[in-house]
DNA sequence: CAAACATATCGACATATTTAAATAGATAAA
DNA sequence: TTTATCTATTTAAATATGTCGATATGTTTG
């Protein structure tokens, strides 16, 4: 079921985590993945230190806009569809 | 005719436009008025000092998302449902 | 267990952002 | 033209953010 209304808070969060260009390029590269990206291959895609990319990929989970889950001493990481929706859904509520 | 790819510097201006509660009032102001939301209405609405608004409408406008008026010595604010639209886009071809 | 690997956290620094007081500019009203 | 009103700009201070080197934590391999 889909939650229609996003707390303003929640809006503002999200929004930061998309605010940075490094962190809209993680998640355009899930267009090029199937449907999943290993930590491993966001830090060959950013020209980022290792624990910069960390921070970016830990703004983008804790927006809830990726989900991860460990695999051993990998991280995969996915597209969080229905977070996503439900932002864009609050975007198109501000038009008309 | 609507622009569909717009360039990872123009997401992150209207993201960061986007990450502000204050900002995100004004733009659910709009829902609540016709088409247009006077500067002074904003200045009632936040409970901010007079710049402080003045700066949050100038980061809206300058990421495109309202566009201003001059009336006398009021200013007129109407939303630019265009780039909020071509924004929405681009955060919908991240799907899938 | 020791070494190698993957990711996270800490500490420090530079830059950006939010805020407001003071002031400036532009327009309307008296 | 003087005064009041509306909005923008400047300046400064506090806080937040992005970055990286160093290090820590957890996991696999030898």
């Amino acid at each position: 079921m889909m939650q229609k209304n996003m707390d303003i808070k929640k809006i503002e969060k999200i929004s930061r985590a998309l605010s940075d260009t490094n962190r809209i390029a993680i998640l355009q590269e899930f267009k090029k993945k199937k449907d999943c990206l290993y930590c491993a291959e966001v830090n060959d895609l950013l020209d980022l230190a290792q624990p910069s990319v960390s921070h970016h990929l830990k703004q983008l989970v804790d927006a809830d806009l990726l989900l991860s889950k460990k695999e051993g001493r990998n991280i995969k990481y996915m597209l969080n569809q229905q977070v996503l929706n439900e932002y864009i859904n609050c975007l198109n509520d501000l038009k008309d």
